[in-house]
DNA sequence: CCGGCGGTGGCACTCGGTGTGCATAATGAG
DNA sequence: CTCATTATGCACACCGAGTGCCACCGCCGG
């Protein structure tokens, strides 16, 4: 940790310390009583050089929302066989929630931050909504043969980031104790449900005298086996 | 028009008169290029009168949204009874709907703008999130009772604002031409369909060889009677 | 005629962000 | 070992957004 000589990690340590200057001054005089100045004093290092490492003064609260961004793309662009697209993309979500279970830590100490300036939860929101573009993107592709598929498309991209930050907020309140998935899988499992493809709908249909337990059994066997012995549901 | 001495509208004319200026000469010199004295100096008022009218230069471009936001909070405090609360929830998107049918050439011009500016598009996304906060606050309150109210609210509220912009943006897209709700509707309809209360679903049992003319027949009067012999869903 | 009073303009200042030129290593060739 | 090249950090100057302060002007009642 004080050298950083591990390959494929070659970001300089002067990263790092200016994260770490600007968090002890954000906390303890607030985000917008705290200059560039005064970070990269407290750093011991030129003010040019901070925006060489971070485009905006924003930027360094979400130091690495860029690297989840391109980790989610990067899961998306996997291929996901036997998965429906919209689990496909909670399941992209829950790369970005692994981000910042990471760094528990850090991420709540972040949350307390961009709740009371009001300046970081609009960066905070343009983020999302990037990640949220990325999926919506993804789900026109796969939803490319349905007719409202545009709409279906960015209405599920936008119940996945929701729910998910849904979960991640209560998670984040609680103090980052406990694990991310508990609450965050719940909602994400409601928009699945909700959203899932209309063809993979199971119905069932039998004499109105038939025995329960009869009806029980096959209601199990049709959903435990889905996608085996039929045309799967259209992907582009 | 003309003269703006209509009772209840007493916006002084300097706001439409910066407004204007400040439209010329960003879709001609561009957003970024343009200043803050440009502005002032075209509409022949004081800088510091600009800032008097708008908090920040972004805000221009957005002169109506903080009515419009309004309007909404206005439209979910009314009551809407016999309207299930995802059904309310379209219905003030609708309300959003109009504030950018009112002045459709203005709407293509700012839509046009706000593409190719990414400062623009950051305040955009700020601007309509309160919405979605509005629509998850009226939502949490109508899901109380719900053990999953929470998500749900959440999910609801992101489904009906991206169902609202995909359609929005397809009819921006058009030059504002035609009825803005011929685009917006049917990602409304997609989205109030698939979220619809559970307690709404029609279950009809039949015995397999009903002749299907009676089935349509109970189908469409369970469809067309909604609400009436049965207690409601939860309200608060 | 006079003294508040609301709206406006002018001025100076802070601070975020950028372009430029210079100094200081680290590297590689001879 | 020395020199040239490159990269990296730094100091300085500059621009423009946004703010605080005060002077000004027109309008009102007294």
């Amino acid at each position: 940790m004080s050298q950083t000589k591990d390959p494929g990690a070659e970001r300089p340590p002067m990263r790092d310390l200016l994260v770490a200057a600007a968090f002890d001054l954000f906390t303890e005089h607030g985000y917008e009583n705290t200059t560039i100045d005064d970070i990269v004093r407290l750093a011991g290092v030129g003010r040019r050089s901070f925006f060489r490492y971070f485009p905006s003064k924003e930027d360094v609260v979400f130091p690495d929302h860029e690297r989840a961004l391109a980790d989610m793309v990067g899961y998306l662009d996997q291929d996901h066989p036997g998965q429906d697209a919209v689990t496909v993309a909670c399941g992209a979500a829950r790369v970005v929630m692994r981000m910042y279970a990471e760094n528990p830590a850090f991420s709540v100490r972040r949350y307390a931050l961009t709740r009371k300036v009001p300046a970081l939860k609009a960066y905070e929101i343009s983020v999302v909504w990037r990640y949220e573009r990325a999926l919506a993107g993804y789900l026109e592709r796969r939803f490319a043969a349905l007719p409202d598929g545009g709409a279906r498309a960015h209405a599920v991209a936008a119940g996945v980031v929701a729910a998910h930050n849904y979960g991640l907020r209560s998670w984040l309140r609680s103090g980052g104790s406990g694990e991310v998935a508990a609450s965050v899988d719940p909602a994400l499992d409601l928009v699945r449900r909700t959203w899932r493809d209309p063809e993979d709908t199971v119905v069932l249909i039998t004499r109105a005298d038939t025995p329960l337990w009869q009806v029980v059994q096959r209601v199990e066997t049709a959903l435990r086996a889905p996608d085996q012995d039929r045309p799967g549901p259209a992907r582009d």
